[in-house]
DNA sequence: CTTGACTCTGGTCTATACTCCAGACTTTAT
DNA sequence: ATAAAGTCTGGAGTATAGACCAGAGTCAAG
């Protein structure tokens, strides 16, 4: 079991973050200490590593919030609701991975127009993008 | 030349966003008609696009600024910096890239093992990305 | 057994990215 | 010609995601 410093070291973020997740109703420390230390499970340790993962994904901590209160309301939701509620993110997800491709696709057609030690007369993304977009 | 709310309605966001981007320099209407209201041209549409796949992406206002400002730069900054700067981003990219595949695969695999109309089980989210762990 | 590092709760403060008026002017439609 | 719809500037308010601080208790090492 770890506390709370020391999951935050291992996730790299901060404590205070942690308690703003436990706030938020993100997650709960596993147990606590007689003396109301909160100590942090492995499966603790997975559950922070999601919500991060998710989060530079761009969920926000309410959408991250329900994506894992899926497994709360097992019973009273649905099965067909919990499919649908994911599918949607699934398609946002797949949106945001057409978006990530071009602009990786635009920055890369920047980084190697650009260079051999001239100036950069013609180094601008939106040269970049409409180059693409041709 | 599009006014104001012809943009904003093109492009699926507020008056109140386009005034807030150029307040912060990310944008400046080509013209403005005689009584002060805004026009924007073509080229304005495709830096509002930018814009938009940008944050979709998951960059901040601040950094999507300094994407855009590479093109005023061109001759005080040396193309290394900028190569230098691109590339960076392209890393972040790239990290967001993995993350998002990851998800996308958890997603998938609890959309897919969850249903058939029984209740949902060993539907979280959790217990997808331990699948996909093993 | 005390000192320094860590943790607790509760509260205030900050940055980001807008949204929502208010009051005044302009344009468009009838 | 007038009403409705759109636009202007400036400023206040909101949601999100924490950071930071105070005062008090706790734990580990020397």
């Amino acid at each position: 079991m770890l506390k709370i410093g020391e999951l935050a070291e291992l996730a790299g973020i901060s404590r205070d973050a942690l308690r703003f997740y436990e706030k938020h109703g993100l997650i709960t420390p596993t147990a606590r200490t007689d003396s109301g230390y909160r100590l942090y499970s492995k499966s603790d340790v997975l559950r922070i590593s999601f919500i991060l993962s998710a989060k530079e994904v761009g969920f926000t901590l309410n959408e991250i919030h329900q994506l894992l209160e899926l497994e709360v309301t097992k019973d009273d939701k649905s099965c067909q609701d919990v499919k649908q509620f994911v599918d949607n993110k699934i398609q946002v997800v797949n949106r945001r991975l057409t978006e990530i491709k071009k602009i990786k696709q635009s920055l890369q057609t920047l980084s190697n127009a650009c260079c051999g030690g001239e100036p950069a007369t013609h180094c601008t993304i939106l040269g970049a993008l409409s180059v693409q977009n041709r």
